[in-house]
RNA sequence: GGAGGGGUGGGUGAGUGGCUGAAACCAACGGUUUGCUAAACCGUCGUACUGGGUAAACCGGUACCGAGGGUUCGAAUCCCUCCCCCUCCGCCA
């Protein structure tokens, strides 16, 4: 969410780079600015009335240790009227506040001067592209295919067991999963990042905090009876850890990992893009969350960048990076680059990873501010992105690696999983 | 799930109706002392909103003692609801 201070002093800077999100801010301004007007004058008013009944309370203890009660009880019936005013002022502050709030909560994030303005997919902008595409032999099969032929992936088991969406991974499929989430954790910690283990479970505090509520309430599994949301990914618990914290400028950075099912309803996904480990309901992830001086964010992210490309590097598979345009950018993001594999089979790109900068979109909600070099305490930007989502990552492995005998597992893997082939 | 106890500033912890935004101690920071270190001593030391001031320093107002309501002229202190923690019992990977 964005402050007030920085929508008044910005405005017009905002409203336009807000306008390549295709999104017009101008009268929302307004409304805020005016709504911030109101907020302070009556937060004036009501304050006053509160600092005369305060001093008329002392009074009227002073007279009552001096056994003055008449002159106490004169005294009183003047608190009755102001207690009347304070409580009107209070309400009315109140409902000025979360009309503030609401308005707020409907804008996105400010694009970042990079983000190219645009509608669609479309619009976004290769940046990076690595790999060779293969040439795959006739009859080279789409990762569903594969999946079944080696029996390593059970879509029909989960379909019974749960419904579409919800896939089993069998013998070396899984293991291949477990490898990978062995392999992606350990070039995190590596590369500085501290491992977490996180609840797959958030309250509505969390899921407010990171921005999934108010806006993607439906994409959410919720349980009711104990009002708690499934995580739609580990950047929700993992940021979470750091809401309402306020942290010394000199244990910035902070780098988490941590890897997580993630569970998405995906409401309103059909039709084959969503086939096979394209789309899914629950998914593994590895995550990695930043929270950074405003200073360093940006540097930060292309570190995340580098970072989850040299992974790609050592997996070897055909990849691209995009910096997404502003109509595909997130709510919440400033900066998002997005990195997708060559599905070769589906002859398509397979998202699995997405690196963002909030700057201190999420942290205003958050209330995750530092101490800075002078004393003062300041929002703290906060970033994350996948290293990696694993099924497209598997889909991608599959498709890529398959030979005439079988499926080639990635070199660095061969570790992890304790074989080589899959066939 | 049942019974009881408790949630106070970065930490420990005092505080049962006004003199308490909150003692004391510890930690932290600044300084004095010192060959260096330690110790000692002095000082500073919560957050948010807001008014004045040069958007600094500083001065003032309001709110905040788990959250939200209530009683009262006045609440950290009394009452209600909820959340969380601890102990015992029950259940259990």
């Amino acid at each position: 969410m964005l402050q007030v201070n920085d929508i008044r002093e910005n405005k017009e800077a905002y409203i336009k780079a807000l306008q390549k999100r295709n999104f017009d801010a101008n009268e929302l301004f307004n409304q805020v600015l005016q709504a911030d007007e109101d907020r302070r004058s009556t937060q004036a008013k009501l304050d006053a009335t509160l600092s005369e009944a305060n001093k008329l309370s002392k009074d009227i203890g002073d007279l009552f240790k001096n056994g003055e009660q008449q002159k106490a009880s004169i005294l009183k019936e003047k608190t009755g009227k102001l207690k009347e005013t304070s409580k009107e002022l209070n309400e009315a502050l109140q409902a000025i506040v979360e009309k503030l709030q609401q308005l707020l909560y409907t804008i996105p994030n400010v694009p970042n001067t990079l983000v190219p303005a645009g509608i669609s997919e479309e619009d976004n902008e290769e940046v990076f592209r690595k790999g060779d595409i293969p040439k795959l032999s006739e009859g080279a099969l789409p990762h569903w295919e594969l999946a079944k032929k080696y029996d390593i992936i059970d879509f029909e088991l989960g379909n019974k067991i749960t419904g579409a969406g919800f896939p089993v991974y069998k013998g070396k499929g899984a293991k291949l999963q477990r490898a990978m989430i062995s392999y992606f954790l350990d070039k995190n910690t590596a590369a500085g990042y501290t491992e977490y283990q996180v609840p797959h479970l958030v309250n509505e505090a969390s899921a407010f905090g990171t921005g999934q509520l108010p806006d993607k309430e439906g994409q959410m599994y919720f349980v009711t009876e104990d009002n708690l949301f499934l995580i739609p990914t580990a950047e929700v618990p993992v940021t979470n850890m750091f809401r309402d914290e306020l942290v010394p400028h000199t244990s910035l950075p902070i780098l988490c990992t941590g890897y997580t099912p993630c569970f998405r309803r995906e409401a309103g996904s059909y039709g084959a893009h969503v086939r096979g480990l394209n789309r899914l309901h629950q998914f593994d992830k590895v995550e990695i969350v930043r929270i950074e001086h405003p200073d360093n964010s940006y540097k930060a992210l292309d570190g995340m960048v580098n970072h989850v490309k040299e992974i790609l590097d050592e997996l070897q598979l055909p990849y691209r990076i995009l910096r997404l345009c502003g109509g595909d950018l997130g709510f919440t993001s400033a900066l998002t680059y997005d990195f997708e594999v060559f599905s070769t089979a589906q002859d398509r790109w397979l998202e699995i990873s997405s690196v963002s900068n909030f700057e201190t979109f999420q942290a205003n909600r958050l209330k995750l501010r530092f101490k800075d070099e002078h004393g003062k305490n300041r929002l703290a930007h906060t970033l994350n992105g996948s290293s990696l989502a694993l099924p497209r990552v598997l889909a991608g492995i599959l498709e890529n690696c398959q030979t005439p005998e079988g499926i080639k597992i990635p070199k660095v893997l061969v570790p992890y999983t304790g074989f080589d082939f899959i066939n």
